[in-house]
DNA sequence: CCCGGCATCCGAAACGTTTCGGAAAACTTG
DNA sequence: CAAGTTTTCCGAAACGTTTCGGATGCCGGG
């Protein structure tokens, strides 16, 4: 294994110049820095990130951390960050780790604090990503707490500022609720994520926003909370159109999965789209789900999940250097596409 | 952060002491272990993973490596195994890295082994899991030729001896194989998986032996290799049993999903099973197929590949730590589970 | 010719751990 | 009680890098 020392001595150089030389500095030369990399590609020369860690504190290594749980490896989203993020970093010369704690049956994920606590003291990661954020998260107050670099992909609110890269879960849906408004309707339904995580609550501000704006309000069996499935797309469907209260005129859906549900559930009550309920959802473009395949096509927001790895890694990457709060919390913005599952609510 | 000199100090011991207590050696006596070990923990203490990588050598560090590819979040099997990895290690005091190099667009994986070079060389990793050997494969025959440990999942015969765990696959195709000639069939047909993996070789081989048993032979197109999924499944079966050719009066499948194709064909072409067609398959009890839900119930070798991941992780384990070859080659045992799916072949 | 400034360079210390060789203290044995 | 053995301990070096403070040589200006 081909060290700094090694080059020093072949080049004639001492250790010192070899190392700012090949790191940037400006006080070495141009003639020897150039001298200095033919030599490092020559004798196959990396270096070794553990001494370098030892004594600048860092190791070029960020990690995500999660509890294992049965059918875990069918998280589809999961491993769209995995793989995305992973990327994202190996192309700035990070290492990124995945580290999946074995499965707890405790409460409140009791010791996956203790994995970072862990992983950061033991000097090998220099900080973490932080996906499904909820309110008040232990995660987020403990790495916090600890000075800790991480980026959150969504944000809490409650908690004091951190780095943060997220989508505008309070706009979209707002910009969605308007549109439905405009067009006449009064009672929107929204079917949308798991009660716990922070976007749900973002949206559901955004929807009660819009709903106001024109005098309306969303009546609470008009509001679903579950998981992102195509099943509960449609059993929320259901609920929402076969019960006693009065019928909504439109639905909003969280994402793809839960729209193609309610598509099915209208289907089968006979109700067509838009003449009869209109549908909008927001598209995070992940898996093959298209909303022009929709038939009709559907009206979406839409802000892509895989571009959010990119900005995740350069946040993160500032964050452990040190940079600035204000320059890394970052909100990205959507689109709007109309398609045909959106029209006039009926008289 | 606690290091080994804040604890020294605190319970004045040498440095020396302390390390040598907390790592088990044995000239420390056992009082002064439980004072060490005491301490530790009232105080906090992690080991720092780089400085002890930096004299050992060592990292506790493995890697998985994969070059990216459209639509790899959706592969179950290698996230079945990242998820299965990363416990065992983390269970056994190690990290797991999934490294993700960048999509490349060149002809055979030419930069996949310059990145073990530059994990390995930068001292950032220990070892490797390999995974979906080929014969010949380039990244084994580098990991060899640069003695850097690594152990495979599956085995390539040509090259040198290597660690690796594997199961049965030449001995599960045979004992399927024997099984259908004894019941009477002699046109046996296979669907299987990409030619090009090592254990398709390992199957055909054994398939091959069966057959000779019984003074048969496998006719080529009654041998169909491609991807494990159940539309390939389908298209195989039609093709075998729709063409001119004599038609098998048996198949065995790759895996559960072809097994799914194939029953799927078999009953559209209105052929029963098993009266007219034996179907028989391996089960690698991935995600949630079951070989008794299959109607009529599927006949199967069994073969669990989460029971991999912790002797992978041994293997590896042991590789680093430099102990002989011959206890690095595992290979794992099969069940045979007879269903209903398998009978005497028609006269 | 001297001096300040600049461009390059270098020695040595430091990071936190493991390990080598040996030393002190405690027991055994005759 | 002396000599040997075992148990328990310790100092110092080493791993490969970065960085601090300073040194050297060279230039032009006065």
């Amino acid at each position: 294994m081909t060290t700094l020392r090694d080059l020093a001595r072949h080049l004639e150089l001492s250790v010192t110049q070899v190392s700012r030389a090949l790191n940037g500095h400006d006080d070495v030369s141009e003639a020897t820095r150039l001298r200095v990399e033919e030599a490092a590609r020559q004798l196959n020369y990396f270096p070794n990130r553990a001494a370098r860690r030892l004594v600048s504190g860092r190791s070029g290594v960020v990690g995500f951390v999660e509890q294992s749980f049965a059918g875990i490896e069918r998280e589809e989203i999961l491993f769209a960050t995995v793989t995305g993020l992973s990327e994202e970093f190996s192309s700035r010369g990070m290492q990124f780790v995945l580290h999946l704690a074995p499965k707890a049956s405790g409460p409140e994920r009791p010791d996956i604090v203790k994995t970072y606590d862990q992983l950061v003291r033991g000097g090998s990661l220099d900080g973490f990503v932080v996906t499904g954020p909820r309110p008040g998260d232990v995660r987020i107050r403990h790495l916090m707490e600890n000075a800790i670099p991480f980026v959150v992909h969504g944000r809490t609110e409650e908690a004091a500022p951190h780095p943060f890269f997220d989508i505008d879960n309070h706009g979209l849906v707002l910009h969605l609720t308007r549109h439905l408004g405009a067009l006449g309707h009064r009672r929107i339904g929204m079917v949308s994520g798991p009660q716990d995580f922070s976007y749900v609550g973002a949206r559901q501000r955004g929807f009660e926003e819009g709903l106001a704006e024109f005098g309306a309000a969303a009546a609470p069996e008009q509001l679903r909370n579950g998981p992102m499935t195509e099943d509960f797309g449609m059993i929320a469907a259901v609920q929402m159109f076969s019960g006693p209260q009065p019928r909504p005129t439109a639905v909003i859906c969280g994402n793809l999965r839960i729209a193609k549900g309610v598509y099915r559930a209208l289907s089968a009550l006979s109700l067509r789209i838009p003449e009869d309920v209109s549908v909008a959802a927001h598209d995070d473009v992940v898996a093959h789900e298209r909303p022009e395949l929709f038939f009709p096509a559907l009206t979406v927001t839409r802000a892509s999940l895989s571009e959010s790895w990119g900005p995740l890694a350069d946040i993160l990457k500032e964050a452990i250097e040190g940079k600035d709060l204000k320059d890394l919390q970052k909100i990205s913005p959507f689109s709007f596409l109309e398609g045909r599952s959106t029209g006039p609510a009926r008289a």
